[in-house]
DNA sequence: CCCTGATTCGC
DNA sequence: GCGAATCAGG
């Protein structure tokens, strides 16, 4: 496949709208998200680097619209960016060390009396699938489809699957129903 | 391990 | 110009 008009149109599209490299090669066809990457930068399309230099990031941070308007987005645009995946907030586990560590000692076994409150496994869990597109499937994603596939929405589970099935572990008890369970689940 | 984009460099 | 290989990061 070469790059003709039509494909770099389509290319400049998506990747405006943020798709990603490997989502453009799938809709594409023919090329592999390297060679997109690989386009997107002969031409000069909009660079997408989110990881910054951590102390640079506000002199980073580009003015496209009004100076006016850049605090704003200087602002918020962080916190979009972390609230968007791995948002399993982590308890603080700072610690006392040192000098008063042995002290806290005692109070704190008073206070770490874990609780197992271990609910029963119920067969009611749904999981929280990742609602991925054809193109973001990969050989160890489950391909439970979501939705109508007609639709524009049409999704797929996404959750991980072993090597072994095309489901994960919830889709594939619903896949596969040994005949001890096979009853209305549904 | 899955994914992301960035960069290099032989073709 | 192209894109696989590689790098770096989440």
């Amino acid at each position: 496949m070469s790059w003709t008009d039509e494909r770099i149109e389509l290319l400049k599209k998506r990747w405006s709208e943020g798709h990603s490299a490997s989502q453009i090669a799938g809709e594409l066809g023919g090329v592999t998200r390297n060679a997109v990457i690989g386009k997107v930068h002969r031409l000069k399309l909009e660079s997408r680097i989110k990881t910054v230099p951590a102390v640079a990031e506000e002199t980073v941070v580009e003015v496209r619209a009004k100076p006016a308007e850049a605090p704003r987005i200087l602002a918020e645009a962080p916190r979009l960016v972390v609230s968007s995946q791995s948002a399993v907030a982590r308890q603080p586990m700072a610690r006392a060390v040192g000098a008063t560590a042995l002290k806290m000692e005692e109070e704190e076994e008073v206070v770490a009396a874990p609780e197992l409150h271990e609910e029963p496994r119920s067969a009611e869990i749904v999981p929280i699938s990742r609602n991925l597109t054809l193109v973001q499937l990969s050989e160890r994603t489950c391909k439970w489809p979501l939705g109508d596939p007609l639709s524009p929405d049409f999704r797929f589970c996404g959750n991980h699957s072993g090597d072994a099935s095309p489901y994960c572990q919830y889709h594939a008890r619903i896949a596969f129903q040994p005949v001890s369970e096979r009853r209305r689940v549904r």
